[in-house]
DNA sequence: GTCTATACTTCGATAGAC
DNA sequence: GTCTATCGAAGTATAGAC
């Protein structure tokens, strides 16, 4: 409500050509970047004209808002199905590190880095979902046999997420020294912890 | 040697004026990240003309290269300054959550998503200095009584590195849920281990 | 809902004078 | 080493016809 109302036409949430403009974009972003995702480029991806990108975004920013928008949402619904119908440890830990979308996502923060709007919504995604991977986490470690203050559910969560952010980072640059040998000791650690709540 | 020589002239490496323009190119990258470092944009932050930039870099793409190398260097420098002066795990953890360069390294990563010359510098460096850091932790290691089937030093290095940068990234979206409780829970960690190699 | 046409800005890069 | 002048391409965004 800050800016301007302006008065131009924008079409409906639910058009099918705004569906396949986020989809042409989401493309772009992922294999070219943040630069790439132009109102000219997310067009001609799709086949259609730049100017209908104006006419369902009223800026860019607008574009890339909804974008993530989208991403997050379905992201989160994926994870919350997916730990309904398994809440252990290794497979928090699969859902962790076997992302597609780490490109997109560290596409997506480096935009935040400069644009404000952008990097709030990020801020408030990343909140909703760590809070949704403790509790799964508490749930799981709580049930081998692991007490809060013998590792707290959020150090476990930021240490799963730092290491498969940094796999997934180190992959997209062709660097995989150790990682194969970092996979394997993490499932050893979390088939110990698995073996332990079956001894307890 | 596989491009055009192209005849342009191009200023000598050693220039100062040279160093200025990277020095603001640098500035503008962490500030704004990298669709900002254009040449004009490059050369007003510097005070100068836009058109010295592609005096003394070809492309835009051999100044990002530069910057790359230069920050790269002055990294590695440091770090091996650093942990010849105290390779204890403690500083090596430290030398790796204290880092102020994390937005700039994050824009060079998504640069180098989509522009094959810069991922390749990108690629080498991560390998040079995972190596130190790899080796200097397998003697912190050792020192405090750990065998490398206990705890591979690459396994350590890259949870370190991953914790490291999720506490970064999400500081600079001003996400801090937890981190609080897990430096402090990384730092008792330590501190047990070199207690340990105290009594052995 | 999609098109043509268009205004205006900024970009990378080069040639050539000083 | 730095300047003026300039090209062509690509960017965001808008107005208005169909």
């Amino acid at each position: 409500m800050a800016t301007a109302p302006s008065s131009r036409r924008i079409g409906s949430r639910d058009s099918k050509t705004r569906a396949q403009l986020l989809d042409a974009a989401e493309r772009l972003m992922g294999e070219e970047g943040y630069a790439a995702v132009t109102s000219r480029r997310v067009a001609a991806a799709a086949g259609l004209k730049p100017q209908l990108v104006h006419y369902y975004f009223r800026t860019m920013d607008d574009l890339f808002l909804e974008l993530f928008r989208r991403g997050a949402e379905e992201n989160i619904g994926q994870f919350e199905r997916a730990i309904a119908v398994d809440g252990s440890l290794s497979h928090l830990w699969r859902l962790n590190a076997d992302r597609g979308g780490a490109a997109v996502t560290l596409e997506f923060v480096a935009l935040g880095n400069h644009r404000k709007a952008i990097r709030a919504e990020i801020a408030r995604y990343a909140e909703r979902f760590r809070s949704a991977q403790v509790e799964a986490v508490r749930c799981a470690l709580a049930d081998s046999g692991i007490h809060e203050d013998q590792l707290p559910a959020v150090v476990a969560v930021l240490a799963m997420t730092g290491l498969a952010q940094v796999l997934a980072l180190e992959e997209t640059l062709g660097v995989t020294t150790g990682h194969d040998i970092t996979i394997e000791f993490v499932e050893r650690m979390i088939t110990e912890l698995a073996d332990r709540s079956g001894r307890g």
